[in-house]
RNA sequence: GUCCUUGUAGUUAAAUGGAUAUAACAACUCCGUCCUAAGGAGUAAUUACAGGUUCGAUUCCUGUCGAGGACACCA
């Protein structure tokens, strides 16, 4: 068999070559179980909470006693006996817990060759190949020109990128999508505002942020103004039809120029971010298709006429009745996104498509993707809503309708005024304060998020939750300077990292290292960087207590061992930190 | 009113049906530097309530109470 040798190819056979333990494990269970007669096709294995009670421990024997009959701790016995025969090299004990559980203590041989493994891939440690090839789309962030990049963005950004990037790790071949409103009434009243002001517009120099700020005012009175006075409302719909038939004119060359400092001020925020997205998608180019959509089905009978407007009646399966054309003749959101749904397959005919939004809507999403199984009946299968929670203040709810908007920029700014003074204390070089200061703040909110579960709401105190020490992201960004920072000095002293060791004893940060392709693994079945999140959280903590304990350099034999297992935690950390979207400074 | 989500230490969170429910913050004790103390060691504190299924329930089911969201032309 010949190997090609280009970095690609290389990934996917150590892949081959090197099975994750738990699945190798998972499988000698399974054999061994069949040799007694017993069949199953899933066997649960886990770590136990307590390194005390092994590496690995399953409850096959509780389960499955009752297949057979027997009595749950003589089974566990009996089998743990079978598993002991043909025991792989890999493990070194196995034990029955009184209760049944069978427990698994890898070898100090395994431990060793882990941390070998994790330096010898470097950057590439913990990719696996289980979404190999997998032509994925994900949609996130989903901000509408005119309109603020309120925190609510922030969240789908940070979520969707982070997502994005873990399934990339998983070997899908990702792209990354922005879906926007550039249309529509909200967009009529900043054009309305825009109007008002239209020989007094921001100058061409002022910087994208300044520009963006005038067309968050011109929206704002521009909703003012159609809640309170009917002649103004008259005149906002009237602009609302103009941009939607796309005639030329006044109306339309300030529309134009509003959307696009709008766009340009978004792409600062997402470089500040970090995401680059492949494929912008605007509600204006979507509106005509989704329309043909809605009348073709229409027909058909899926939907049916209204009071004027084009339904969809999802009470007959125990869902809501929508609305996919309004009585203006204009189709909704709803329709848009089945237009979407085929644009972006045209684009990319994609095997999985993701959209990441927020929770409020995702009882509209299983209407919307029942309507899908009708038309598209393929792309609707391949389709799946991740609602994410909403960030809340603790004075009350964030929404773009409350009038109570905090932008992204201003959360992240506030985080930096706190991080900035730090700057000064751990007597950073001058000119790198900013940008050390810069990626700390945005791993304290990034990592604030990515840290729960995807649904769940997020109270969010400035004060309180976007902490620097603890369960935070500046926590692992300085573990992780800390580890490297040790290396470069050993490396002076022509001390390197070895995975060659003639110690017994297994601490405990050797008991994490291994891990990380699981997490990977199972973060990217689920679509849940929180996973990731917790155990980086771990891994730091148990090197933090490791390095409180172990001078890592000295002039024992141990010291090439004690760098290798620092250099390795160093590694996965840059690279679990780099899927959470989070940059680690060289110092802070 | 109907449907969906949710309720875990003082606070914010974690826990593929498993072992003594795990962390962080705040509180209280310690470690003053030697490789980065944005660190480490320790103490105290939690599954809303009532039933049920199970060898075993924070997790599944039913009910009660509390919170959030969605329920026709916004997205």
């Amino acid at each position: 068999m010949t190997i090609q040798t280009n970095g690609y190819e290389n990934i996917r056979f150590f892949c081959i070559l090197f099975t994750m333990i738990d699945e190798k494990i998972k499988k000698y269970i399974k054999e061994t179980l069949m040799s007694v007669t017993v069949y199953i096709d899933k066997v649960d294995l886990e770590h136990p909470m307590d390194f005390k009670n092994g590496d690995y421990s399953t409850n096959v024997a509780m389960v499955y006693a009752k297949k057979t009959g027997e009595n749950p701790i003589e089974f566990a016995k009996k089998l743990a006996k079978g598993l002991i025969e043909h025991k792989p090299k890999e493990i070194e004990k196995i034990e029955v817990a009184g209760n049944g559980f069978i427990n698994f203590y890898l070898s100090k041989d395994f431990f060793i060759d882990s941390v070998k493994e994790v330096l010898k891939k470097e950057e590439n440690y913990g990719r696996n190949n289980f979404l190999k090839g997998q032509k994925t789309i994900v949609e996130y962030t989903d901000a509408n020109p005119f309109k603020e990049f309120h925190i609510g963005h922030l969240m789908s950004n940070t979520i969707g990128e982070s997502i994005s990037r873990i399934i990339d790790f998983c070997g899908a071949k990702v792209r990354r999508a922005n879906y926007q409103g550039d249309i529509g009434a909200h967009i009529a009243k900043a054009v309305w505002g825009i109007y008002q002001s239209k020989n007094n517009l921001p100058k061409e120099g002022l910087d994208a942020k300044d520009k963006a700020k005038f067309l968050g005012m011109a929206y704002a009175l521009g909703a003012k103004n159609y809640d309170a006075d009917e002649n103004i409302k008259k005149e906002i719909e009237e602009i609302n039809k103009k941009i939607y038939s796309g005639e030329g004119g006044e109306i339309k060359k300030l529309y134009e120029w509003g959307r696009g400092i709008s766009l340009d001020y978004f792409e600062t925020i997402y470089k500040r971010l970090g995401t680059k997205f492949d494929y912008y998608f605007f509600e204006s180019k979507i509106a005509e298709s989704a329309k043909k959509i809605v009348s073709e089905y229409l027909k058909k009978g899926l939907f049916e006429e209204s009071e004027g407007a084009i339904i969809f009646k999802g009470e007959k399966y125990g869902l809501h009745t929508r609305v996919f054309q309004n009585s203006k003749g204009l189709p909704t959101y709803e329709a848009k996104e089945l237009g979407l749904s085929k644009v972006k397959y045209e684009k990319y005919s994609y095997d999985k498509s993701l959209i990441v939004t927020g929770n409020d809507i995702n009882d509209y999403f299983d209407v919307l993707l029942k309507v899908m199984s009708f038309i598209f009946p393929k792309l609707a299968e391949r389709t799946v809503h991740i609602g994410h929670g909403m960030l809340k203040l603790p004075t009350g709810k964030m929404g773009s309708r409350t009038g109570e908007v905090i932008t992204a920029e201003f959360l992240i700014d506030q985080v930096f005024k706190r991080v900035r003074p730090k700057m000064e204390e751990s007597g950073l070089p001058e000119e790198i304060r900013e940008e050390v200061a810069e990626k700390v703040s945005i791993s304290a909110l990034k990592y604030s998020i990515l840290k729960q579960k995807t649904g769940k709401d997020i109270i969010f105190d400035i004060d309180k939750s976007v902490s620097f020490d603890g369960d935070s992201g500046p926590y692992l960004q300085y573990t992780c300077v800390r580890a490297k920072s040790v290396i470069e000095k050993a490396k002076k002293q022509d001390k390197n990292p070895r995975a060659v060791s003639e110690r017994k004893e297994i601490t405990g940060i050797e008991k994490m290292i291994y891990r990380f392709p699981e997490i990977i693994k199972r973060a990217g079945e689920e679509y849940s960087p929180h996973y990731l999140a917790i155990y980086l959280i771990e891994l730091s903590s148990e090197f933090n207590t490791y390095y409180a304990t172990n001078k890592i350099i000295g002039d024992s034999k141990e010291t090439q061992y004690r760098l290798a297992i620092t250099k390795a935690v160093s590694i996965i950390l840059e690279n679990g930190l780099g899927i959470l979207g989070i940059k680690v400074p060289n110092r802070m």
